[in-house]
Formats: structure tokens, C-alpha cells, sequence
DNA sequence: TCACAAAACTGAACAGTATTCATTTTTAAA
DNA sequence: TTTAAAAATGAATACTGTTCAGTTTTGTGA
């Protein structure tokens, strides 16, 4: 057969996804088991072999659409957005708004996978992270500007925000998603703004938990981060 | 038998628990295998069952013990610190130093446990975030003291400094502990500090994502958390 | 010290589910 | 239509959590 006329095998193969995605989505990769998934998938439980070494493999592998779906729509939304602050506040929308609309997608990624350790080593993690560059840019940019804080590394200012980020969406999944995840939004990016804004420092507060000083700090973690690779 | 005189069963529940750690922690739930434990508790694999109604209950069993100790430890590190925000610096100290102490624990904890649902509705459950209420008083405090912007519910702060924490753990975790957990804290402690401290704004910049008055949100919120019990 | 009943423990048997693989069916080019 | 490769099948297998009938240990009262 002509290895470009694999449709046949691809068609099935998205059809095992998307019945994954909704039984992973429902329950506990413990609980989700491959005959359900077969089942939803309307194929035999063989075939799932045929395209996923196991049933964590199959897992790994859901990441890859939802991302590329996540990624097209963030760069719309930024579009036209003019300084880093507000393409900050834009992308918190965005990343909240994107998990409220895809809920099963948000269990999978927030309660399994972003704890995984074994997923950290593949191919579908370096996607799952790899739109975080964006990210990245933007606070840079936002540093070159003035308007971000220049006196901390890049990386502590994007694990702030992610963290914040998927931590709210975790607490919303384990609750039963009760409320609107958008919510508190306002709020708690708010507070991450204010605490990465760039203003003029004289010392009077700032006290707290800074011995060092900001060109000092600044250097000295560029370096650690690239050596540690905490990202 | 008097039941006063259970220590011998006491006992071999305390091997099981010890070793339940070591295994769960060093694996994960689905790798972590209950003759392993049984063999590292030196009992038979039914003694378990004697003992806990399975496997997951055995895994929920592990913070109750860590859990008092995590908080007589917090109440001897709080002692003698006067203002708000330097008991909230000592927290995250603490809060760090513990888990960089117990990366077993830690394991469990961040990447079990906090993302199981199931979890969510056990006692150990209530335990485990059960000291969160001393966060919430240092919050209070600060923000009695006019240290800390009252302009924001109480627990919007409070999620926000346990997102972060739970989030730079997780990290940490996840990269196989290359770095060292306290090495950060610092500028993280910074950067939230500096968010939720309170200054005579100005409006100079303070206009991104904030649409209501400051009174307004306040009372809203309030109500709203207690009503959707987010925490 | 012994008897004995309750508590605690044991490990072989059981059950449920992920995975394998020999076989059958489908596909598409010749 | 033929045919060989690709794809799908599902019964058999292997692995592991859980059960339970039987054994050992414990503590008490005679």
C-alpha cells in the first residue's frame, strides 16, 4: 500500500482518540478502561494496540490536537493587542476561557497528565508547553517596555503565572466545576499584574525577602535556569 | 480483648503506612504494587485488607500523620514573628522546607493527592488542608494591619499563595529534584508579597482588569465564595 | 500454667482488566 | 479479478488487586 493512502488507518485512529477523550475525561485513568474507550470507539479492543503501544500511550497522545487547537485560538485573541500587560490579561482570558469550553480536554491535562512524570519525556509534553514561549515573549516584551519588572528572571515570572493559572483551573475541576471559571479571573490575575508591575521601588515596603540586589538577582538566575532547565 | 489494648494491631499499621510511603512515593499510584508494600512492611498481602478497604484507601491514610507534623512544625516556625507579612515569607519558607524535607511525602502529596477527586471527599482531606485556616488568619491580619490590599477576598489571596507553592513543588517533583526547592522562594515570595501588598493607589497603572470599585468587589465576593465554597 | 475465645494474620484462590497474537477481513494496486 | 500488504479482530494470556477459609497469636479468667 502507498504510504500516503493511510486514511483508513488515521480515520479509526481519530475515532479512538476522541472516544478517549471523553472516557479519560469522565474518570480516573484507573477507572477509564480500554474496553469502554473500544466500545465508544465502535472498533475491537485489538485495534487500540495496532495504534497505541498501551493505554497510557494513548493518553499521552490526546494532548497533541487540543494543543494545536489552544495555540491558533490564542494567537487570534492577541492579535491587535498593543502592550504586554493587556496581552497578559488577554492571555490569562484565554487560557481560563479555552479549559471552561473544553472541560473533558481540562480533566485530562490538569488531573492526569500536568502530574505525570512519565509525560514529561514526550513528544506530546514539549506541544503541551511549547506555546509558553508565547508567553515568554510577552513578558519580555513587556520588560523592554517598562511596564514589567526587569529586576526578576523571565521564567520565575511565567511559572507565577502559569501556576496561578492551572492551579484555579484545578480547583474548578475538583469541585465539580460549581462555578463559572472565569469568575474570579479579574481577580487573581489582578493581584499577578500588580505583583510583576514594574514601578519605581524607594525601599519603602519592599524589604521583605530581598537581600540581594535586582541586577545582582537578575544575572545570576539566567544562568541557574538555563543550567537546571526548571522549565 | 479490651479496646484499650490494640497496640499490637496499631503497630503493624504503622509498618504498612511506613512503607506504603516509601513505595507510593517512590512510584506511582498504578506502578506502586500492594505485595511490594506488603513485602516492605513484612506482612502478608491480606494483613492490608485487614487494615484498609484498598489500595486507594491506604493511599488516602498517609497525610494524616505528615499532616500533624507539617503543623507543629508551622506553629513553631510562626512563634514571635510580629507583622503579616513576614509570618506569610516564613509560611512559604516553611512550606518549601518541609516538602524539600519529605520528598516522599511531597510525591504523594503534590502529585497524588491533590489532583485525586476522590480524595477531595475524605477525612484526610480535611486534615490536609485543614492549616490553611492559619493562612487565612495571617491574610486577615495583614489586611486588618494595612499591610495587606483589603480590597480582595481573603481567599482569593490564600489560592493564590497555595497555587504558587503547590506549583513550584510540583515542578520541582517533576524535574527530578535537580534543583534545590529554597533556591527560588525568595523572588516567588516577592513577586506574590508584592501583589497583594497594600499602597495608596493611584490609578498611575492600576487600570488592567479592573472594572469595579474596589468596596464593590469586596462584598461580592465574600458572598459569592461562600455560597460556591471554592475553598 | 492451662484453656479458650477473640483478634490478627496468612496466602492460595479468585476476579477484573490490560495486553498479546494467530487468524480473518479489508484495502487498493496490478 | 487476483493478490499481497495493511488493518482489524477477539479469544487467550498475564498481571495484579482483592477475598476468604483456615491458621496463628494474643490476652484473659480459671
Amino acid at each position: 500500500m502507498n504510504p500516503t493512502h493511510n486514511r483508513k488507518k488515521d480515520m479509526t485512529r481519530d475515532q479512538i482518540v476522541k472516544a478517549a477523550i471523553q472516557v479519560f475525561g469522565g474518570k480516573s485513568f484507573l477507572e477509564a478502561n480500554i474496553s469502554e474507550i473500544a466500545q465508544k470507539a465502535e472498533v475491537a479492543e485489538g485495534t487500540i494496540y495496532q495504534h497505541f503501544k498501551n493505554k497510557e500511550d494513548l493518553l499521552f497522545f490526546i494532548p497533541r490536537e487540543r494543543t494545536a487547537a489552544f495555540c491558533e485560538g490564542l494567537e487570534l485573541h492577541l492579535q491587535g493587542i498593543q502592550d504586554a500587560s493587556n496581552k497578559l490579561a488577554k492571555f490569562a482570558w484565554y487560557y481560563l476561557y479555552f479549559f471552561k469550553e473544553n472541560p473533558e480536554y481540562a480533566r485530562i491535562a490538569m488531573l492526569e497528565l500536568r502530574v505525570n512524570k512519565n509525560f514529561q519525556k514526550t513528544k506530546g509534553y514539549r506541544l503541551f508547553r511549547g506555546w509558553s514561549d508565547t508567553l515568554l515573549d510577552i513578558i519580555k516584551e513587556g520588560q523592554e517596555e517598562g511596564t514589567i519588572r526587569a529586576d526578576m528572571d523571565l521564567h520565575i515570572i511565567q511559572e507565577l503565572l502559569l501556576g496561578v493559572l492551572e492551579h484555579y483551573v484545578t480547583r474548578w475541576l475538583l469541585k465539580d466545576e460549581k462555578w463559572d471559571l472565569l469568575e474570579f479571573r479579574g481577580h487573581a490575575v489582578d493581584l499577578v499584574l500588580n505583583g510583576i508591575r514594574a514601578r519605581d521601588v524607594q525601599g519603602t515596603q519592599g524589604e521583605v525577602a530581598r537581600k540581594e540586589k535586582p541586577a545582582e538577582i537578575m544575572s545570576a538566575r539566567k544562568k541557574t535556569f538555563k543550567n537546571k532547565q526548571m522549565v
